[in-house]
DNA sequence: GTCGGTGCAAATGCTTTGCATTGAT
DNA sequence: ATCAATGCAAAGCATTTGCACCGAC
């Protein structure tokens, strides 16, 4: 995984930021995880490998992501900002179960040249998109 | 709008609770916004009208009116809640631009069909669905 | 007359920020 | 050495909640 630690370097760079082993650490464990996460889970699993790094790093190093495009928002219905990372992969949609909160992740390719012909209609020109099922798993259906 | 406020007194009634006149003039308020809100903008809608009611009653109707399925969420990236009137019409999708903040609703049938094969795919039935596409409009591009 | 509703103010809980200290380059 | 980064604790803010009073049924 190296590609996107050079790519966080270079972006740190150009803004004349610095690449600091409190960053280093903060992007691995976001690369190992490999998972939509909060980031209190990702405190607890920095903590599992001795990264000690505050709170408030982990919220400032979040920006820094998102801008770099490494990382990006999920949105949940709940308080809590929910990230994943983002580089390379075309955008992940979720299903997620209102019931248990249990999600699956799918691409669904359509959704972009959905999304690629309604902004074209508009005369606007799409950077991205999130498709988000509601729905209700096996396990927790009632009957 | 009559169907709507119908709609919300049956639920009410089904649970026991009452028809209030501040949860009414939240309800025309609603309706007659017609558009995505947050809590605020109605509260300013609501002053304007003459209707005298508090933020907190407003967050506890806002919830009522999502579970009779009046409302419900629309997930922006900001911290704000937005809401809009879901009852009836398929669930509208946005494209919002990240330059402005502007954003078109639009309807896209064919996400709902999407949805539908997902679910049925994965063994789970769906109950809803967000689409929201990232795009540039016309007036934010650069040249 | 009974519960549930409302307003107010206090409490929450996630996220951000100010500031003195530490550290990467 | 310099200028940015960090940790801590305090501040911010949208939303929720406890409680005493009020009002719909």
């Amino acid at each position: 995984m190296a590609p996107l630690c050079a790519i966080f370097r270079r972006h740190l760079k150009s803004l004349n930021l610095k690449y600091t082993p409190e960053r280093a650490g903060i992007l691995d464990a976001i690369i190992e995880r490999d998972a939509i996460f909060e980031v209190d889970e990702l405190l607890v699993d920095l903590r599992t490998r001795g990264v000690r790094v505050s709170k408030a790093t982990v919220y400032r190093t979040m920006k820094l992501l998102q801008d770099a495009g490494i990382i990006s928002q999920v949105l949940f219905d709940s308080k809590q900002t929910h990230y994943q990372l983002a580089y390379g992969q075309g955008a992940r949609d979720h299903m997620v179960c209102v019931r248990s909160g249990k999600y699956i992740e799918f691409v669904a390719p359509e959704l972009t040249a959905l999304r690629e012909r309604l902004a074209t209609e508009h005369g606007w020109s799409a950077v991205g998109h999130r498709f988000q099922i509601y729905a209700v798993s096996p396990e927790s259906a009632p009957e």
